[in-house]
DNA sequence: GCGACAG
DNA sequence: ATCTTGTCGC
């Protein structure tokens, strides 16, 4: 089952056991790089989204950072392959979402996916394992965690640690003034300042970021 | 051992 | 994720 495009598996392919895909995890955890690359000053950033009915549809929206408004999205539907199971997320997903990028007119910069990076209990959430395989930047936004926090301050920009096993996995970000936090991890080739610096940069108005807001009306329509 | 558990 | 109306607030 190839995924296309300029996805590079490294040889692992898509597991279809439970037991396989935490192997799949063990084995691609050690690329992850969560430093920023030099010069990294993106132009847009692409928001990755399913939803789920008979199908799973994928939907795929980059939106320009100075404006955010929605330059170029891409929708790829499929049967599920997967089951969902915490912490093996991303093989129900991502197989989908790839086709999506892989039809996108122009190369996304930087992955905002929904849900965790590293803060994940083999610290390779959905949004490790698609900045991995693509080799693009890449970060999480869930709006649950699955780690320890104390709530963040009340207003937008305040944050607290998300921590797992006593390691700094992610950060509890306010978003919006006395709105529930959302949680962000480095996914890829970023790290967590940048990481909290863009969503920030995503939600001027609302709690998700608008990658996520126009992924989701995409995905649904 | 038991419960909780991204979407 | 999804099943679902009204309501409160900016």
């Amino acid at each position: 089952m190839d995924s296309g495009g300029v996805v590079d598996n490294f040889g692992w392919g898509w597991p279809d056991s439970e037991v396989e895909a935490v192997a799949v995890q063990e084995g691609l955890r050690g690329r992850v790089r969560a430093a920023t690359p030099e010069g990294f000053r993106p132009r847009t950033a692409t928001g990755l989204d399913v939803h789920y009915t008979d199908v799973l549809t994928a939907a795929v929206c980059t939106v320009d950072l100075e404006t955010l408004e929605l330059v170029d999205s891409a929708i790829f539907q499929g049967p599920e392959s997967f089951p969902y199971v915490p912490g093996l997320f991303a093989f129900r997903e991502l197989p989908l979402l790839l086709r999506a990028l892989d039809k996108l007119t122009t190369p996304p910069e930087v992955l905002v996916c929904d849900g965790q990076g590293l803060a994940h209990p083999r610290r390779f959430g959905l949004a490790c394992h698609a900045g991995v395989l693509t080799g693009i930047p890449a970060l999480g936004v869930g709006k649950n965690a699955l780690g320890d926090f104390d709530q963040p301050g009340p207003r937008r920009g305040n944050w607290s640690a998300l921590t797992d096993d006593g390691e700094v996995v992610g950060r509890a970000l306010r978003t919006q003034d006395n709105v529930k936090p959302v949680f962000v991890s480095v996914g890829h080739l970023m790290d967590l300042d940048t990481a909290t610096d863009l969503v920030l940069t995503l939600t001027p108005r609302y709690r998700l970021p608008e990658t996520t807001r126009q992924a989701d009306h995409l995905a649904r329509s």
